[in-house]
RNA sequence: ACGCCAGUAGCUCAGCUGGAUAGAGUGUUUGGCUACGAACCAAAAGGUCGGGGGUUCGAAUCCCUCCUGGCGUGCCA
């Protein structure tokens, strides 16, 4: 199936190589190759809706200046069919088309026609993709970077979804190893510290405050009984009373930030199941480990990375990096998934190489992971940065920034700007409901049009779906523009599909909110005569309803009160 | 030392895989409601696209090289 633009872009290609063929016939060109040919939309609407720079790229196989070329093709061009009603040679050479009013009236009724399935595509034809993100460590409560990742994953997935792929949601529990060690430990010593010991905690382990939490509750059931316990069974008590708690009140977080996923997935698991041994001994098969310093170390370096490095420790114990290939493994072998995505932190990359090294060990063509690396958050409050600092406990947690912030705007701001970049989160502006905040203008746009259709329902106005000669009186700079951006949903969300990259998303619905407010300043809906005023209730009824997708795609409201 | 990412208007960022006079928002200045929601719109001002080379009809975009910032390079995770 496919799309206005698409078969607009297409006709464009046709229509110069039917315009080369003709031109060769009379031999006013050589025969050639006319594989590339790009149309792009001109910044400047002076320039026409779409632009080819064919004359270009023929330029040195035709040895003729590229201004005469797109003349000579001009000559041969026509435009019977297709959507153009112009076509004008420009500059030095590019030719440039000019959409006729069928376009436009096609554009609207296909939107209008697929409803909230406008914008959706077959592109990823199904294909199916785990996204994993947020993944945070159930040894204490989530950060304001866990924000970013989770509205960047769940929204990544959205897209994906209407790009035509199958996308999973899925939560990583490191549930074992060193850092449930360290929880253990923590625990424990501020439990014997309630109980009395004189005991210090260490450096290195957990400080914060919910640690001292949970060693109280559990102080308050049990008393003083795990005292005359061995250690290992004390911290086993301990772990197994306060990690439950953790995970709960971390999917309880995600909830009310509107996150659902579609696997809790546990490292422990994989551990019970055999599968961490079972990938240790397949990268054994591989050929590529061997034994030094009576560690498993693997060969890293035949696989592109920097150095090789160590996979079970001289003690016996696997490094933190043999679980996550084997969950890897779990993913993509196992589990069948075409593609696996995960969302780290940018301080996790010069882990990837190795991760992928592994997985091409095992026979698993790397390329089918995509990790998306996300750069630090910073917050702004009065204008000035907070250092959060996870040691001295005062980072600013997930639960209180989503107290403090409407989930709206927290979910729009942490996708507004690519994951790439360094993200300054204005607590103020957030908080502030003020019309500086995009979110705002995108669901004002949406509540404007309600506001038109009740209107019409107040004092009785009859709308009548129009037909195409109605549609056709859509023919303002404003309206155009309207209808261009509707246009374009279907290719922006694959772009944001294939790179990974809903803060296009956010932008789009910014831009749709922009074109209409300029619309509606320019012009009146209701009041003029009943073509027009069903023309461009018409118009806004998709602008409406597009809005509606955007925006619900990224599990924001779209309100008609606000 | 090496590797990854970034550097675009005072500030925060776009720039659609090489296109035409580099764009928004915000801030500053100035206009627009007896009008479907002024949480809006219009106008002005603001630039050596970090510097320097190169590739070609054409570069913010691709290559090289410097400068600056962030982060990596553990038998930590």
């Amino acid at each position: 199936m496919s799309f206005i633009v698409q078969i607009a872009e297409n006709q464009i290609k046709t229509i110069i190589k039917e315009a080369l063929k003709s031109a060769v016939k009379s031999e006013k060109l050589k025969p050639c190759e006319t594989a590339d040919i790009k149309t792009e939309v001109p910044a400047d609407p002076k320039n026409g809706d779409y632009s080819t720079n064919a004359a270009f790229t023929l330029a040195s196989s035709q040895k003729k200046s590229p201004r005469i070329i797109a003349n000579i093709l001009s000559e041969y061009i026509s435009l019977e069919n297709t959507y153009f009603s112009k076509v004008e040679v420009a500059a030095a050479g590019f030719i440039n088309f000019f959409l006729n009013k069928n376009y436009y009236t096609d554009i609207l009724l296909d939107a209008s026609n697929k409803g909230e399935k406008y914008g959706s595509s077959d592109y990823g034809s199904g294909k199916k993709v785990l996204v994993e993100f947020v993944s945070a460590n159930p040894t204490g409560p989530m950060h304001v970077g866990n924000a970013r990742g989770g509205a960047l994953g769940d929204c990544l997935a959205s897209v994906l979804e209407m790009a035509g792929y199958t996308a999973e949601r899925e939560f990583y529990i490191n549930d074992a190893g060193n850092q449930i060690e360290k929880f253990a430990l923590s625990l424990d010593i501020r439990y014997r510290q309630i109980c009395g010991e004189d005991i210090l905690l260490p450096e290195d382990a957990y400080h914060g405050a919910d640690i001292t939490a949970h060693a109280k509750t559990f102080f308050e059931l049990h008393a003083d009984f795990y005292m005359s316990k061995s250690e290992n069974e004390r911290k086993k008590a301990l772990t197994d009373f306060a990690l439950p708690i953790n995970i709960a009140e971390m999917e309880n977080n995600l909830t009310k930030y509107r996150i659902k996923y579609d696997n809790w997935f546990k490292e422990s698991s994989l551990h019970e199941n055999g599968e961490v041994a079972r990938v240790i001994e397949l990268l054994k098969e591989s050929g590529y480990t061997y034994i030094k310093d009576d560690a498993l170390w693997f060969k890293a370096a035949e696989l592109g990375c920097d150095k090789d490095f160590v996979l079970v420790r001289s003690n016996g114990i696997p490094t933190y990096i043999v679980p996550d290939i084997a969950y890897h493994y779990n993913k993509l072998s196992v589990r069948g998934f075409d593609t696996a995505i995960d969302i780290l932190g940018a301080d996790h990359h010069g882990y990837v190489p190795r991760l992928k090294a592994a997985l091409s060990a095992l026979g698993i063509d790397s390329a089918r992971l995509d990790v998306i690396l996300m750069q630090m958050v910073r917050l702004v409050q009065g204008g000035e940065t907070i250092k959060a600092s996870k040691r001295s406990g005062n980072a600013i947690t997930l639960l209180t920034l989503l107290d403090e912030v409407p989930i709206d705007a927290a979910r729009f701001f942490f996708i507004y700007r690519e994951a790439n970049t360094h993200l300054d989160f204005d607590l103020d502006l957030a908080v502030e409901k003020s019309s500086e905040n995009p979110v705002y203008y995108c669901q004002y746009a949406h509540a404007r049009i309600c506001s038109i259709f009740s209107k019409l329902n107040d004092e009785g106005v009859q709308f009548e779906t129009p037909n195409k000669e109605v549609l056709s009186l859509l023919t303002s700079d404003e309206e155009k523009a309207l209808i261009t951006h509707i246009a374009s949903l279907t290719q922006e969300v694959i772009g944001a599909a294939k790179n990974y990259d809903p803060s296009r998303i956010t932008r789009y619905a910014v831009e749709l909110a922009t074109r209409f407010h300029k619309f509606y300043n320019a012009h009146r809906v209701i009041g003029e005569d009943s073509d027009t005023t069903n023309a461009r209730l018409f118009l806004c009824g998709c602008v409406k309803t597009v809005m509606k997708t955007v925006l619900t795609m990224l599990k924001i409201d779209a309100p008609c009160q606000m």
